[in-house]
DNA sequence: AGATGATGTGTAATCGATTACACACCGTTT
DNA sequence: AAACGGTGTGTAATCGATTACACATCATCT
């Protein structure tokens, strides 16, 4: 590999006339500028990046934790992060820890000696370990999707949106709705949404029925499975409606409910949350709320950028989300 | 941030014997070992990647190069390849063309300065400046989904498994078969997928009618307008059957046909290729190709390893390949 | 007893960039 | 004519690790 030594010999200056035209800081003449660029433009020459982060502290590298790479919403999230970063001509560095608490630690760890600009965390759940690690990281973290304490975080609005569908199945004249959740050691999705079906559910004086109550994890034949033994659990008072806490369930849900010949939203309405692109073209489509997830990861990637700027310390937001009718309801 | 320096002299020992302990080669005695461990523990030093790659010419990062980061491909092929390299502690280094072949030469020589210990690329065309720039960049690169000359690739068996759709609908019985491609700038996609509905019909002796072959840009919504174009192009007589070389042109389509009121696969007959998600999902259910892009991904990892250590030099694989016969045919 | 080899540690060069500092040149101002 | 400031370039230290080489110690073998 060529090396800015190499230039600035083949060139005739001294390396730092080399660095000084790479840069475009001090002065380089003319002659010298010409004779450089010729240089470079014969070698092909690219300085290094691990030397230049050696000196500079800077890599040009955010990194991502991610729950799980190839779900729809991540890879959302990740396009809409790449896109901002891009123009500040970052690169991302993805990591992915399949949900294991233990894992996210590892790499932030990781990334802290990687020498990231900043991280940005799709947390799971909230360990204190976990927050532990945080602080001691020099680096600026932030969070989306969950209420990281002490870093800035940009959060769904898991509640309102849960409100929001609840009341509109309230509002179709359902009482026997059911809920299809995952384990709340995951606040955001776990937690707080189903916090929402179970005080609308109170609000109006509605039974919340255990047996209509079921917990999946996230896949979609969990969806299926939750739903079947929401159905068998007591066949002769099956509920109206179903509220699951992703599209994915939902549609796992769906055909459970299609197999045993329910009609959908006669019999039974279900209702998501995600707006997966699946969900527009499954028949009946599905009634969902969509949290714009590539916006919330350019607005994540802003948050951090302006962390990284030293702005923005602890600040908490809270991301726009659509409630989208279609034929599931 | 601490550095090896100050771990040497908090444990009372050399750097040479922190860096020893830490890569564990060279003796290190019991005491020192000690003695470095627990000033490591407490400090909670990370060695800095920068220096380490600066003198040791690897940084654990390979890049990817992808057309598109938020598709569903994408994210399943970016799986499979981080399965194999965490294992192998590599970190994954995405980076995203936008369908801009300039792009894929920009990240190419970008991941070159980032001095990527290995590259994967989903190149969507080859031309002759990326063929060079390729020849030029002194880290191993292997390809995806195309067959890139001069260098390990990896394709998917475009020919036998569109063949093979085809020989599935025309041994339904279909003989005006229409056709949903993309641009042949892309050899694979756009390319052979097309060459062989084109011979398949010309080997079969069946009329390939112009208006029945429309292009799309892989989005949902050109599959649509494809089919439009092609139901409009002469409404008195219309396929039978339409091939689409991906499954959401071919949601697409089968969206238009649904609004028109034809019946799918009574009137028409659908089918894609790639094995969505959503494609199982949808009503009625798509016929399609499953590519096993997991482990397509995974391969190409495997494929890079073997090619960072030196062996497999230019090797040519194809991946396979399973029909999945649903109900939209 | 001297040679040998395993064990344990340190010295110092090196990787490829950035950058503080010094210096030289030259036209303009006072 | 001396002082000054803008231009243009070079010297050398520095970032934090790795590693070739040298050296010391000690047990074992001949």
């Amino acid at each position: 590999m060529t090396t800015i030594n190499d230039i600035a010999k083949l060139a005739g200056v001294s390396r730092t006339t080399v660095s000084r035209f790479l840069n475009s800081n001090g002065y380089v003449g003319q002659e010298a500028r010409e004779r450089i660029e010729q240089v470079i433009q014969e070698t092909g020459y690219m300085p290094s990046q691990s030397a230049k982060s050696l000196r500079t502290k800077k890599t040009g590298v955010i990194g991502i934790i991610l729950p799980k790479i190839s779900t729809e919403t991540s890879s959302r999230v990740v396009s809409g992060i790449n896109d901002v970063m891009k123009k500040k001509g970052m690169q991302i560095l993805l990591t992915d820890t399949e949900l294991d608490p233990d894992k996210e630690i590892e790499y932030l760890r990781l990334l802290k000696s990687r020498q990231a600009d900043g991280i940005i965390l799709l947390a799971t759940n909230i360990s204190e370990r976990l927050q532990k690690e945080i602080d001691a990281i020099p680096i600026p973290v932030v969070a989306l999707g969950q209420d990281v304490p002490g870093i800035p975080s940009l959060t769904y609005a898991d509640y309102d949106a849960s409100s929001d569908m609840m009341q509109l199945l309230i509002g179709k004249g359902h009482e026997r709705i059911g809920f299809i959740g995952v384990s709340n050691t995951d606040p955001a999705v776990g937690g707080i949404r189903q916090k929402a079906y179970k005080e609308m559910m109170q609000k109006h004086g509605f039974e919340v029925r255990e047996g209509w109550i079921a917990e999946g994890d996230f896949s979609i034949e969990s969806g299926y499975e939750a739903m079947k033994q929401i159905i068998t659990s007591d066949r002769t008072e099956v509920p109206t409606a179903i509220f699951c806490v992703t599209d994915r369930m939902a549609t796992g849900a769906m055909e459970y409910l299609k197999e045993q010949g329910f009609r959908i939203p006669e019999d039974i309405a279900v209702a998501g949350i995600g707006d997966a692109v699946m969900s527009r073209y499954i028949t009946p489509s599905l009634t969902t709320v969509d949290y714009f997830n590539e916006e919330a990861g350019e607005a994540t990637a802003e948050m951090l950028l302006a962390t990284m700027e030293g702005k923005n310390y602890n600040k908490k937001n809270m991301h726009k989300y659509r409630l989208i009718k279609r034929d599931s309801v």
